[in-house]
This record gives C-alpha cells, sequence and structure tokens, in this order.
DNA sequence: GTCTATAAATGGATAGAC
DNA sequence: GTCTATCCATTTATAGAC
C-alpha cells in the first residue's frame, strides 16, 4: 500500500485521470483550431479515439469540461506566476510580471476567451473552479504590493489595463506585436501613479 | 413622386424598414434579457408577432440579424460621438470622450459583447458594417488628435484601456462604479503621455 | 469503461399555399 | 408578406447491452 491506488501499480484512479487529461487536451485543441465554442462532445470523443457517451464517465456534461478547462487555464496561470522571477528593483518585477500576463493571454487566445471574456451562454464556473481565479488574483495583488502599489485601484487598473492590451492584441493583430509593445508603457504610467500615501 | 416611394405615402419601401427595425429592436431586447446569443430567431419572430420564417422576408439569415446589430450599434455610437461636444481645453475633451465611449460600453452590456468582443461563432461584419467601425475609430483619431495626443500608440493605447475598463465594469461590477472611477484618472495617465514630439 | 441505439429537444432554413 | 408544414442537421444526454 502506500500508493493512493489501493495497491495496483497503475491503479484504476491514476488511468481515470490520465483519460480525463486527454479528453482535456484534446478539447483544448479543438478550440485552438475551431474557436471554443466550435467543437461538439461528439469531436472531442472522436480526437481521442471514443464516441460521446463514453465522455459522461469522464465529465458530467459540456458545462462541467468547459468548467475543467477554467480551472486548467488558472492552473497554468498560477504556475506561470510561480515561475516568474521576484528578483530586481520593483518596476522591473513590474515589468516581468505585466509581460507573464500579457504573454500567457496571446498564447493561446481561446484560453483567454474562456478565462477572461466569459461569453460562453450559460457558463459559470463552479465555486472551486473560481477559487483558482481568486487565488491568481490574490497574487497579483501580492505582487503589486510588494512592489509598492498596494491601493486596491492600483490592482484594479492593472487588470483592467493589461486585459485590454491582451484582448485588443489578440483579436485585432493575431501574432503581431502592435498592442505587445505598448505593455512597457503602460507598466511606466502605471507606476507613475505611486502616491506618497502607498509607500 | 418625389417621396422616393412610389408615389404612395407609406410606401413598401418604409413599411420594410419599419418593420426590419422593430425586428431589430426585439432582437436587442432578447439579448439584454437572456444575452447575445441566448435567443433564437423563433424568439424574436414571437417577440414581434411573427412566426420564424416570415423574418427571412427581412433578413437572410441569423447572421445577418446580427449583422444588423452590429451596424446598428456603432451607428449609435457614432451618434453618442457626434452629440459629444469638443468645446473646453484638451484634457476637457479627452475626459469627456473618454465617459462617453465607457458610458457606451456600460449602458449595453450585450452591444458591447457584439462590439467589442466579438465572440459569436462564425460572425463576422460585413465589409459595410465593418466599415462604420472603422468610421467610428477615425473619429476618435481625431478626438486624440486635437487633444495633442496624434501618435497610433495613443490611439491603440486609449482603445485598449478604455474597453479593458468597461468589460471590466460589465463583467465583474455590473451596475457598480468599481472602475467606472478609473476612467478619469486613466484618462490623466495616458495624458501624461505626452511627449514634445507629440505637439 | 465503452459501446450501440436512441431519446428529446432545438434551431436554422426552405417550399409552397394563401 | 405571412403563414403552415416540414426538412435537415445537430447536439446534449440517457438507457442498457457487453
Amino acid at each position: 500500500m502506500g500508493t493512493g491506488d489501493g495497491g495496483r501499480r497503475n491503479g484504476r484512479r491514476a488511468r481515470h485521470e490520465a483519460t480525463r487529461r486527454r479528453i482535456l487536451e484534446a478539447a483544448w485543441a479543438l478550440s485552438r483550431e475551431h474557436g471554443l465554442q466550435g467543437w461538439s462532445l461528439r469531436d472531442v470523443a472522436g480526437a481521442v479515439g471514443m464516441r460521446a457517451p463514453s465522455l459522461y464517465v469522464y465529465f458530467e456534461s459540456k458545462h462541467d469540461l468547459y468548467d475543467a478547462m477554467y480551472a486548467d487555464g488558472y492552473g497554468d496561470l498560477l504556475a506561470r506566476i510561480d515561475a516568474t522571477s521576484l528578483d530586481g528593483t520593483p518596476d522591473e518585477v513590474l515589468h516581468r510580471a505585466a509581460h507573464t500576463f500579457f504573454g500567457f493571454c496571446v498564447d493561446d487566445p481561446p484560453r483567454h476567451h474562456l478565462l477572461f471574456l466569459r461569453t460562453i451562454p450559460g457558463f459559470a464556473p463552479s465555486s472551486t473552479s473560481y477559487a483558482l481565479a481568486q487565488e491568481a488574483l490574490d497574487r497579483l495583488s501580492t505582487v503589486l504590493h510588494a512592489a509598492d502599489l498596494p491601493s486596491r485601484s492600483a490592482v484594479d487598473l492593472w487588470t483592467a489595463v493589461f486585459t485590454g492590451l491582451a484582448t485588443q492584441q489578440v483579436s485585432n493583430d493575431p501574432g503581431g506585436d502592435r498592442w505587445a509593445r505598448l505593455v512597457d508603457p503602460a507598466v511606466d504610467l502605471i507606476v507613475s501613479m505611486r502616491q506618497p500615501s502607498d509607500r
């Protein structure tokens, strides 16, 4: 024992999780190819060599699959945040943080769509998935605070500006850098907002 | 003659246009109630006392209806821009322009969705409708230019920042003012970006 | 866990009578 | 211009055999 799978080396549970992940990845791939709403459960099933009804062993519904994608996306964001160095001056950290977030958005447009635009009819993240979104926001607050931008206004402006830049980039100049070039100037502007009371 | 309707006071053409508008308004109303994708052509028809097939006399398809809504939305935006005074100092004009745009976005979330988020599967505006969007952007450029912010970067940053603020406001604090309060500070920041070479 | 078969509903769009 | 009738395709989801 001690493997947590009932004593079997490749337990049911692990296999189940592995298949879940294959399905999840197939859904992401289809989203990148045909848009976040451009595929059916049949399509996902076909992509993993199954029939549609079999998916219901792994996900309760299509919305449940979207929810898993939502959690997965925020998991990726948290991982990127964790991998972002906090070395250097506060301003250096801010520039780095902005690029981390902007890059995350433009690297995967459908993920950006699901996490930040949220226009899937009838879909709302579950409370456990939403907790991940909250966690990401908390970490952003922590970084901004450590960089002498502690006010809620600063955090709110930060999210609005960089989701805004990313949305424009993704939808009006995909693959280009027309708005990407504005990330650093935007950080400088927000930094210039620092007030004595903030320190 | 001279009425442009073939000599009839309430010509076919005028009636046709009037019915088209009724359908359009019904689609907007349903969008505000159930979301931009939360209604079918049957629903729209029911709302105007018709059956679904009759709508095809006025619109070629559902996408064609979306396209008319898109053009209608930009028509509204252009009207608001026209109604916005250019009096006062350049900075006053900029603040006014920002509030005009922000108010336009938050006043009608599904319109904001259709015009600026553009996540309707398969929908893309026709060239004539898109020309209206271009016209709106041109007028924004003109205003910013007149207010000593002539660079393309300034225009790009402007659109990103205020669509970003509006999206956050609409989706995370509907009816509130959490991001609305940041409109004026954001204008101040962008204004502070003016460079000698810009004048 | 995966399948076949099918339910159950929906929705866009067309044909043709009136 | 509006209707009835209907097509046709699609999709999510379930039942039950294997």
